[in-house]
RNA sequence: GGCAGCGUAGCUCAGUUGGUGAGAGCGCCGGAUUCAUAACCCGGAGGUCGGCAGUUCAAAUCUGCCCGCUGCUACCA
């Protein structure tokens, strides 16, 4: 029997500039539902990566004196580097600067030719030389001699451009048609409204191709022109569905089950994306999820603010794991969240070293000191017992419930609720007490309060790779009794446990 | 301008089809305890549920208006 497949993607980074808190956000909340899924018993394929063409690039790469490949070169490593420092378990990092993904985009597009679907027209708008780029009419503002001028204060010139376009107004209907019968393929439900009344009050036909500069990937039989950064940008996800590294249309692991997003670029995914893919003729993906912004102290982040944040010197700081866990916990999934450093130490503090560091430390030592750390015999489920398990019963299913649903920050919240529970448990059947007068229950207390720590622990594991490794181990749970089958499975009784060592120590401020 | 949504304890938010005296987490205060990372456990304070007016035996929950905020969208300067 195979495993079910689950594949799963971030949008691709454009790296005109360096990785800023959003990036790190998408790609940690996309690897917890891949490693989600892992544990799960999915086969996963995780695909996230960089988006390389473009004007933008182009003139960043002239500004900077530098050929755009090695311009992007450069650019992409930050990139790269902090994937690496946020543990994220992606199967590809792709780029569209990747042959494979090349040739599949051209494929892609004669797929569209040849459906009748792309024609050649005429592209018009406001364009400034000075700023080689196209501005809608609402860019513009008004200079002091009454001119219009582009957002950079460089005059504008209605222009008009030769250009290749899709008939997207063909698929109106066959949108409409996708959103009734699969509601499930925006999220959250907000964003799917939105996109709905978008598509329902009517599209125009999208410029696909541009001649105004070179950097991008070459319209097949018409080499003036290169592909628009979108269609070529979307198709980043059929590249990567190939793992052959073919580039071929037909990728085994299409079509995919997530898409995760920032809620800046749904419409692209929720409309443009699978109208492209329908005149290809090729299956769309199951769900685009919308996430939101991260806020600093509830502001946005913005360079003339000055108050952008450097992930990797928060990964630094603060530690992966609590960064992730923060996240998470913080920040209902598809909501904006805000985050600061006083909201960073006090939550993790509360959750992670009052919380489950906590829990571990106080029944590892008492078995490390009393009982030789060897783990000990659970005895018979008495009425704390019971409503433990009630507790943990309800607690994974709410978990389990949670992270089906995307629901990250729920799932973390009946995780607490579980968390609650054991210490409430542990307290209540006090075996330091117990220590002095019946040491038999004290250790039945003991390895049920292991037991239940084990079991939070295993479903943290997406949350926090790291730090629940360590823990696992201190709590002597095998490396093949870590997935959600394992769940269930205590650890063997008479089992010696190694020495216990705090994972979660607490932090202040100026620590 | 249109459409959609939001405004509930200091903070972040839950509150099913209107009905036991309005909730959770964090923070704060007090108590208890000492296994543990001054942690855990127990208890408490604190809100006229944005404002006004209605419907109803009864509204945070329905209706209207107003104020403030957000998103999508259209357009005029």
């Amino acid at each position: 029997m195979s495993k079910p497949r689950f594949y799963v993607t971030t949008a691709i980074a454009y790296p005109n500039g360096r990785p800023h808190m959003g990036h790190a956000y998408e790609a940690i909340a996309t690897d917890v539902i891949a490693r989600f899924k892992r544990l799960d018993g999915f086969d996963v394929r995780f695909l996230t990566g960089t988006d390389e063409h473009g004007l933008k690039i182009d003139q960043a790469a002239r500004a900077a004196g530098k050929p755009p490949k090695a311009y992007v070169d450069d650019m992409v490593a930050p990139f790269q580097s902090l994937h690496e420092s946020l543990g994220i378990s992606f199967d590809r990092f792709i780029r569209t600067t990747d042959d494979d993904h090349k040739a599949l985009v051209q494929a892609l597009w004669q797929r569209m030719a040849a459906n009748g679907d792309l024609y050649l027209g005429r592209y018009e708008g406001w364009y400034s030389v000075r700023d080689e780029a196209y501005y809608d009419e609402g860019e513009l503002v008004t200079g002091e001699d009454g001119g219009k001028l582009s957002p950079n204060g460089a005059p504008v010139e209605w222009t008009v451009e030769e250009s290749w376009f899709f008939k997207l107004s063909a698929y109106q209907d066959k949108l409409l048609a996708l959103y009734e019968g699969h509601p499930e393929y925006i999220q959250p439900a907000s964003r799917f409204n939105e996109m709905r009344a978008f598509v329902a009050g009517g599209l125009s036909d999208l410029s696909v191709s541009r001649t105004s500069f070179t950097w991008g990937i070459p319209v097949p039989g018409d080499e003036r022109h290169v592909m628009y950064v979108w269609l070529d940008a979307l198709a980043n996800y059929l590249t990567g569905a190939d793992a052959t590294g073919r580039g071929s249309l037909d990728g085994e692991w299409w079509p995919a089950d997530l898409h995760v997003v920032g809620k800046d670029v749904v419409r692209f995914h929720a409309v443009y994306w699978p109208a492209f893919l329908m005149s290809a003729g090729i299956a769309l993906p199951k769900t685009v999820f919308g996430h939101g912004f991260l806020l600093n102290r509830g502001e946005k982040m913005s360079k003339s603010l000055g108050n952008v944040v450097d992930p990797a010197a928060m990964v630094d700081r603060f530690g992966v794991d609590r960064l992730r866990w923060f996240l998470c916990r913080e920040v209902a999934f598809g909501e904006d969240g805000s985050y600061s450093d006083e909201a960073i130490v006090e939550r993790t503090n509360a959750d992670l070293a009052n919380g489950i560091g906590n829990l571990a430390q106080r029944s590892l030592s008492m078995v490390a000191k009393n009982l030789g750390g060897v783990m000990p015999v659970r005895g018979e489920a008495g009425e704390t017992e019971l409503r433990l398990k009630e507790a943990f019963l309800s607690g994974s299913e709410a978990y389990f419930t949670a992270m089906n649903g995307l629901a990250l920050h729920k799932a973390l919240d009946a995780l607490m609720a579980m968390v609650a529970a054991a210490n409430g448990y542990f307290a209540e059947n006090a075996p330091w007490a117990l220590a002095k007068t019946d040491v038999v229950r004290m250790a039945e207390v003991l390895a049920a309060t292991l037991d239940a720590t084990r079991r939070i622990v295993i479903l943290a594991q997406p949350f926090m790779p790291g730090s629940t490794a360590q823990l696992l181990d201190q709590l002597g749970v095998a490396a093949d009794a870590r997935d959600f089958n394992g769940f269930n499975v205590p650890v063997d009784a008479g089992k010696q446990l190694p020495p216990p060592a705090g994972v979660f120590p607490r932090i202040t401020l100026e620590g």
